[in-house]
DNA sequence: AGCTATTTATAAGG
DNA sequence: TCCTTATAAATAGCT
């Protein structure tokens, strides 16, 4: 009878491993051990399998079958029916943490918080874009109308040869005005003739234009493109 | 000797089980061991193990420990530094599909998304307060100048009603245009003669009035309040 | 990282 | 799904 090699596989209580080393060993064989097991059970049964294990140094390790994404992203996707905590919500643990049981209930999803921020970039562009238009128009209106301004900054400000230049453009467009307002006037009273049937108030098919176009002075640049997705690993064998 | 009552444990070829009932008894009994496996490892060297799987029928199980949610967001957020195919992308998987290594590079994350949609709701914000104090001002300014702007933009565009208040404006504004060349008239007689004839000429005492007043046509919202994270089980044991 | 004695997981059958 | 049995697979303690 050969002398015992090895006192071969001793049983040992499940706690805390407190050599340090012992711990890290035996962190590495059992690891390898359940990413085997994961695999096996993938494969055998077609089932979808997801794995994140921290190791107590902090180091992450995962397994995926398809892939980590898919079973993340099933999972959390799968649950986004109700929003906030409703009935359903009968979480069964053993008594080890563990918790089985089917979804019922839901979370956000990476795909939902994806759109929520593809769209909410759409509506901070068009928002940005409504923006500059308006300050393209103040802009021009400041600029323009030569002595409007005054108008605004009060006509205190003008001296004397202004202010008659300015009395006297004034004239004129009331110049224009009137006529352009005897106009319409006739316009109207032509429309209403030929058409009386048409019982809308008096409006005259004459929109004030506000539209105002051009390029910003300040530059303005979208700070979110899209979202890539992409998950790094290097081996540590 | 005894007639052996079982043929035991026989070795089986890892792919997969054809007959339903087979795989889902495998299935469960695997699953079960792996939840196992998980769970010791967990007490045993201190790691945060994180496990979900989607039996073939759909149905989801999860593992956690500390919780799934716990370890799926550590996960995910840990991995969030670089944002796009940088370097260090060595992904290593052995002949099932497993991957194993340390974390370097990054992946969309729950907590990254939502961090980017609280981001972009701040931006929207301020850009709507941003747009909205231009609105005022803008209106302000179209107050302000009473109808000013369409000598810009052409009095063709109004109608007839605001034609006629845009003569009245004008004549208005026509009076303080006069009032204050008269006052400036005065001014330098009196600089010159050392203020002898008071004489006034045709006061009209009418000042073009700035009435601007505060608030808002069109009404802001906000959208997006909150992102709520939540998960739901039920035992189907 | 190997080795090996032993424990543990589990296939097959009920 | 649970029990039993025989056996395959995993692994603790060493080197």
């Amino acid at each position: 009878m050969r002398k015992r090699v090895s006192m071969g596989r001793q049983k040992i209580e499940i706690k805390k491993i407190e050599n340090e080393e012992a711990r890290q060993v035996c962190f590495s064989k059992r690891r390898n051990g359940l990413f085997k097991k994961a695999s096996e059970l993938s494969t055998l049964c077609g089932a979808e399998i997801c794995i994140v294990i921290f190791s107590p140094a902090g180091k992450a390790f995962s397994f995926g079958h398809p892939s980590v994404d898919s079973v993340t992203d099933r999972f959390l996707s799968s649950a986004t029916k109700t929003n906030s905590a409703s009935a359903a919500n009968h979480a069964v643990h053993n008594q080890n943490g563990m918790k089985i049981g089917r979804i019922a209930a839901g979370s956000p999803t990476i795909r939902e918080l994806s759109r929520q921020c593809t769209e909410l970039n759409g509506m901070l562009e068009t928002e940005r874009k409504r923006r500059e238009k308006l300050e393209v128009a103040i802009v021009k209106k400041e600029n323009e109308g030569g002595f409007n301004k005054a108008i605004v900054d009060g006509i205190d400000e003008l001296n004397l040869s202004e202010l008659e230049e300015y009395e006297k453009a004034l004239l004129n467009l009331r110049g224009s005005v009137a006529e352009r307002a005897n106009q319409l006037l006739l316009e109207a009273m032509s429309h209403r003739q030929l058409q009386q049937q048409q019982q809308q108030g008096p409006h005259f098919g004459v929109p004030v234009k506000a539209e105002v176009s051009g390029v910003m002075p300040g530059a303005f640049h979208t700070l979110h493109g899209g979202f890539g997705f992409q998950r790094g690993f290097y081996s540590s064998f």
